[in-house]
RNA sequence: GUGGCCAUGGUGAAACGGUUAUCACAGCGGGUUGUGGUCCCGCUAUUACGGGUUCGAUUCCCGUUGGCCACCCCA
C-alpha cells in the first residue's frame, strides 16, 4: 500500500450511473416531489425497503434475464443481491408483515434499483423507480385497475404534459386468442414479436412469425386481431365480432370493458388513454390488465411508465393469495430523456431565496435576521465570501439567488435593510416586517 | 450478453505525419472605495493508458481502459 494518494484516479462515475449538477438535481427533485405528492393525494402509503436483499429472495421467481442482470455478491457467508425492481421487495415485505397490514394495502415506493446491463442513452444501471401497488386479500376489485391510470393522468398533468397516452390491454386476451387459434405453445415468442410491431413494421413481424412455424391462417387472424383500431369501444366490439370461442378471451374482454368504463368514471379524458392490443409487457408475471404510457410528442422515448395486474404477488413467500395491481415510473429515464430534449426548465443552482450580505462587523445582527427569515419560511444563507463586492455578488449571481439583503452599519442604526432584487436589478430600503412580507 | 463506431484543456470543437497543438465557453486575476450579470485586458489548463511503425505520431497499427450506438431486454 502506497502512502501517496493517486491524484490521477478517474473521477467520472461508473457507466450507467447518473450524476447531476446542482441545477439539474433541483429539476430532478421537482419531478420526484410532484410524483410523490400525487401518490399521496391518492392515499398511497410510503414504504422503504432495503437496497440489499438475500439473493435467494430476489431470485425466487427470477427468469433468465433477471438472473443475468442482477448484481450479486458474497459478504462473509451471506449471498447478497441488489434489488432490480421494487415489486419483488414488496412481495417479501407484504409476506413478512401481512398480519399487521390493512388490506387492500396501498403503498408507494420511490428508490434506486440496480441492473447490470450495458448502459445506453435512457438505459441505466442505477435508476429510480417510482412505484405504486395495491395488494388485495384473496381478491381485488377491478376498479383498482382503473384507478391506476387516474393516478398516472394526474402526475403527467402536474408535470405539465397534456399530450400523453396511457395504453391499456389485458393479458387474458392474448392468452385466450392463442388458445383459440391453437398456437398457445409459442405464446411468449409471439408476444415478443408483436411487441416489436411498431419498431420493425408488420412485414418483419409476419416473417418472424412464419419462421416460428405458425400456420398462415393463424398469422392472418393474429394480424386481424392486432389491427383492430378505433376508439376503445370499437376495439372491444371488434374483439367480440372475431368470434373466437374461448372462456379466457371472453373474460379478458369483459375485464377490459369494465376497466375502460371505470377509467372514464375516474375522469380521465379519452384523449389520454387508449386500448392497444399490441402491448404485452415483457414481464410475464402480469396476468390481467397491463399499462404502458407514452408522451405523444416524444414517442421515441418509449414507455415512461408501465405496469399491470398480477394474480398472486407473493406466492413464493406465503400461502396467502395476494393479488395486486401497480405501475412503475422510470424516473431516471424520464428525467434524462426530457432533459436531453431541453423540455425541462432548469432554474438556479440553489434553494436559497435570500442571501444576507454583511457589510458590518456585527455578524450577530446578520445571523439573528437570518434565523427570523428562516422561521418565516424563507430559505436564507449568510454570505461569508470575502473580497471585492464584485466577487461577493458574483456568488449570488452564479447560483441564481433571487434576492440579496445588504446589512450595513448605516442600516443597523436606522433599523432597516436594503433588499436588492437580483433579477430586476432594483433595490429598496425596508423594515424587517416589510422585508419578510416581500420575501415570503 | 452479441455486433458496429469513437477517444484532443472542466465543457464543446479544430488540426489528421512536420517547428511553442488552435478556437469558443467556463474558471481565476485586473479595469481603485457599499452593488453582480453585458464589455475590455491578462492568466491557468488538453492529445485516455501501454506498446509498435517512422528521422518525426494528436494523426498510422496493436493491446488495455473508457464512452456512444444498435440488437437483446426493459423503466
Amino acid at each position: 500500500m502506497s502512502d501517496e494518494p493517486d491524484k490521477n484516479l478517474t473521477t467520472s462515475p461508473l457507466s450507467g450511473f447518473m450524476e447531476l449538477l446542482p441545477a439539474e438535481q433541483l429539476a430532478f427533485n421537482r419531478i420526484y416531489d410532484t410524483i410523490r405528492r400525487s401518490y399521496e393525494a391518492f392515499g398511497f402509503i410510503p414504504i422503504d425497503t432495503p437496497v440489499l436483499e438475500r439473493a435467494e429472495v430476489l431470485l425466487a421467481k427470477a427468469g433468465g434475464e433477471t438472473e443475468k442482470q442482477i448484481y450479486r455478491f458474497r459478504k462473509g457467508d451471506t449471498d447478497l443481491a441488489m434489488r432490480f425492481d421494487l415489486t419483488v421487495p414488496l412481495a417479501r415485505y407484504v409476506a413478512e408483515h401481512c398480519g399487521q397490514l390493512v388490506l387492500p394495502f396501498r403503498r408507494y415506493a420511490m428508490g434506486k434499483v440496480y441492473r447490470g446491463e450495458r448502459a445506453q442513452a435512457g438505459r441505466f444501471r442505477e435508476f429510480y423507480q417510482c412505484d405504486i401497488d395495491v395488494i388485495g386479500d384473496g381478491e381485488l376489485d377491478l376498479r383498482f385497475d382503473a384507478e391506476i391510470p387516474s393516478v398516472i393522468h394526474m402526475i403527467f398533468r402536474q408535470l405539465g404534459f397534456e399530450r400523453f397516452t396511457i395504453r391499456i390491454n389485458n393479458r387474458k386476451i392474448f392468452g385466450g386468442l392463442f388458445r383459440g387459434l391453437g398456437i398457445e405453445r409459442q405464446s411468449v415468442g409471439i408476444m415478443q414479436a408483436v411487441d416489436r410491431l411498431e419498431k420493425v413494421g408488420p412485414e418483419a413481424v409476419r416473417k418472424e412469425l412464419a419462421e416460428m412455424g405458425l400456420p398462415e391462417p393463424a398469422i392472418g387472424r393474429l394480424f386481424d386481431f392486432v389491427g383492430l383500431g378505433g376508439t376503445c369501444d370499437e376495439i372491444i366490439a371488434g374483439l367480440r365480432k372475431m368470434g373466437i370461442d374461448d372462456g379466457g378471451l371472453a373474460e379478458g374482454i369483459s375485464e377490459l370493458e369494465t376497466v375502460v368504463g371505470a377509467i372514464r368514471q375516474f375522469g380521465v379524458p379519452d384523449a389520454n388513454f387508449a386500448v392497444d392490443l399490441t402491448i404485452a409487457r415483457g414481464l410475464d408475471y402480469y396476468t390481467g390488465t397491463v399499462y404502458e404510457t407514452r408522451l405523444d410528442d416524444y414517442p421515441e422515448i418509449g414507455s415512461v411508465c408501465s405496469g399491470g395486474r398480477y394474480d398472486d404477488l407473493a406466492s413464493h413467500y406465503t400461502d396467502r393469495k395476494l393479488p395486486g395491481v401497480g405501475i412503475s415510473i422510470g424516473l431516471t429515464r424520464l428525467f434524462d430523456q426530457l432533459y436531453r430534449r431541453g423540455v425541462l426548465k432548469t432554474g438556479g443552482s440553489t434553494t436559497t431565496k435570500a442571501l444576507i450580505l454583511p457589510m458590518t462587523e456585527d455578524m450577530g445582527h446578520c445571523f439573528r435576521l437570518a434565523t427570523r427569515l428562516r422561521e418565516a419560511g424563507i430559505a436564507t444563507e449568510v454570505s461569508f465570501v470575502s473580497g471585492k463586492m464584485k466577487k461577493r455578488l458574483g456568488y449570488a449571481d452564479r447560483l441564481g439567488i433571487p434576492f440579496v439583503v445588504f446589512v450595513g452599519d448605516d442600516e443597523i442604526r436606522k433599523g432597516t435593510y436594503t433588499l436588492k432584487d437580483f433579477r430586476e436589478g432594483d433595490q429598496e430600503e425596508l423594515t424587517e416586517a416589510e422585508l419578510i412580507r416581500k420575501l415570503v
